[in-house]
DNA sequence: CCTTAATCGAGACGGTACGTCGTGTCTTTAT
DNA sequence: ATAAAGACACGACGTACCGTCTCGATTAAGG
């Protein structure tokens, strides 16, 4: 019948780092990223912790890796491709930030509150999130380029921020994600309008 | 007869709070926000806990009464009126960023680190630094329309955040206050094309 | 009408020692000799700490004080005089004894336990109470000398120290004071024995 | 091969142990039992406060561990057995008072001023010294009612208080232990006239 | 197959900071 | 001058975490 013989009483590899991610992630929840205890989280784990420091350096780094595992799974790794410039745009917004619900958003909350004192932290994040996202919104912009819809030139920087920024403003200052309305109206009355979209 | 004062041995309410803004000052400075304790900084300012925890009730508060006490200072209050549009976001940015030297440029990226965990924090920033100012950049967009320099309609409040958020954004992420150059820049190619500004 | 006149706010003197010991006596019983806190003190007579300082240095005397005051009020300050030794001693042990009821007994507990620490408070205790009784006492013995008791010589002072010994042994040891059967019981078969005690 | 063990830069166990018992007695000796601080005993042991409030409840409970380590190391458990009542009695009162050297009954009588506030230290000491030696003197009095140096009949349980009452008071209200002299003397003329001593 | 090395669970260790409380002194305001 | 109120400087309290380390038990790997 082949069970999976768990009948041990000693996890090892994976099977102890999903005990330790749904540990850390409940932990989390409840006492904030900032108030999470090691200690605590090898209890509801189940293990020592030394088993927790050989993996990661500290609960900031456990933190990440658990959002990202868990964010990673709903994120659609690839922006959808519409034809249209703004239903690219709004789709891709709207796909990242509702997949967001409710503990997650204060997990990445406490992230970008804690980048503050991480550097590692953020190359981690930018590595594993950023750099993706950032490289799939080029395509977006250069198919749109390539359909006419925006003038073919460099473009600026800083308007590549604006959301990353808006995002991390209101998590931080309210604590919500911006939600698809918000979405809509920052592409049509803010993005759209810089990067001299016509029609 | 003009005697110096302070001839006492104990200190009596402002001047323990100098005292204490001054140690708490170079603790953050030190340590960071997130480093300080307040045993030391009643250490340095030759005082005990108790009297700290009489007037804050926590190593974030006692930082924000500080840096608020340090920045109110510098930042002048009214916002310039050149006659220009551009010229009065560009000078009032400039003249905002500017005022944060070194370590107050961290202290002021600790203290958005720590929103994330503090609405009270959040609202005692705002209510003394974040309102006055926009009740002074309204001052400066009715000025505009009134020269006819912007368009006299109700101005999208996204557009407010974006400074903000940009600037936090830039803080926490990358430890720097955002330059002269940058401030500019942002003025022209993001802030006044959305505010439909001619000429 | 010669109402006492206490409309005024402030008190003074006898009035305010009053309230003090009524204070420390409510203190006292409810936290113990060495939990009771001169602030909880000041706060419940009404007062502030430095007119408690300025008559007791600290809380053992205050203690101390407000023991003997209510002490002497109920201990006789003459011994029994009933022509028989054995009634003399029982008498006034028992009349000792019985003096302490309830709370006053675990102030004497804690009195005894601080005089450990606390020279002055032996003298003083010596001085308001020990000293009257060990006077009285050598009355009642020099009466049963002249009466033919016991032998006219000098008695053991070891004698003198038993009672004593085992009022405050049983007292710290285990918080009771001796009652009137072992009063009896430790005159007829310790004292009086040792005094040689005839008929 | 014998290595010497001990090559660790961590104690453990009996090892921290001894060093804190070494620190608590130091600082006992130092500033009283009274004005031990947990603080200045971990500091001087070289631990942290949680290492001693994993195995201490309070500085008492400490320092009378301290006490009886010390103390059942010197105290002969087992009395003398001369084959005379008065000189088993003298023998272990004087080998009893003796083994507390100078720091030590200072130690002894905090510990006894602290009985007062603490059921449980009275608890632990009697167990651990008071009813062992309870034991033994039961043995020397039956030995001489074997002789027939006392008549065979039950001993007055206040007989058997009266020594320990006797040196706890004198430690108390005087800071002493009593001299082999008072031993002596208590034996000669209180302990054995009122066990009816012949010869 | 059996040893050897690694890892597991548990928790002690040496520290640091927390926020509260108590001390005895000192200052302020008002009687 | 002294009352009431409470701030001040100090330092101990007992708790919670940190990140490291030790320890025996268990398991996986490799010769």
């Amino acid at each position: 019948m082949a069970l999976p013989a768990t009948t041990s009483s000693r996890r090892t590899g994976d099977e102890l780092i999903q005990a330790v991610h749904a540990a850390a992630l409940a932990e989390i929840s409840e006492n904030g990223l900032r108030g999470a205890s090691m200690d605590r989280i090898a209890k509801r784990a189940g293990t020592g912790k030394a088993a927790l420091y050989r993996r990661w350096p500290n609960v900031r780094a456990l933190g990440l890796d658990v959002f990202l595992a868990t964010i990673t799974e709903s994120v659609p790794q690839a922006f959808p491709n519409t034809g249209s410039l703004r239903e690219d745009l709004v789709g891709s917004m709207k796909s990242f930030t509702s997949s967001f619900h409710g503990p997650m958003a204060l997990v990445l909350r406490e992230l970008i509150s804690e980048s503050a004192h991480d550097p590692e932290l953020i190359e981690e994040f930018n590595r594993r999130l950023g750099d993706p996202m950032e490289a799939e919104l080029v395509n977006v912009l250069q198919r749109a380029m390539a359909r006419g819809e925006i003038p073919t030139k460099t473009i600026d920087p800083l308007i590549f921020e604006l959301p990353d920024a808006l995002i991390s403003h209101r998590l931080l200052m309210r604590g919500e994600i911006i939600d698809d309305i918000t979405c809509e109206h920052l592409v049509d009355n803010v993005i759209l309008p810089l990067l001299e979209f016509r029609r």
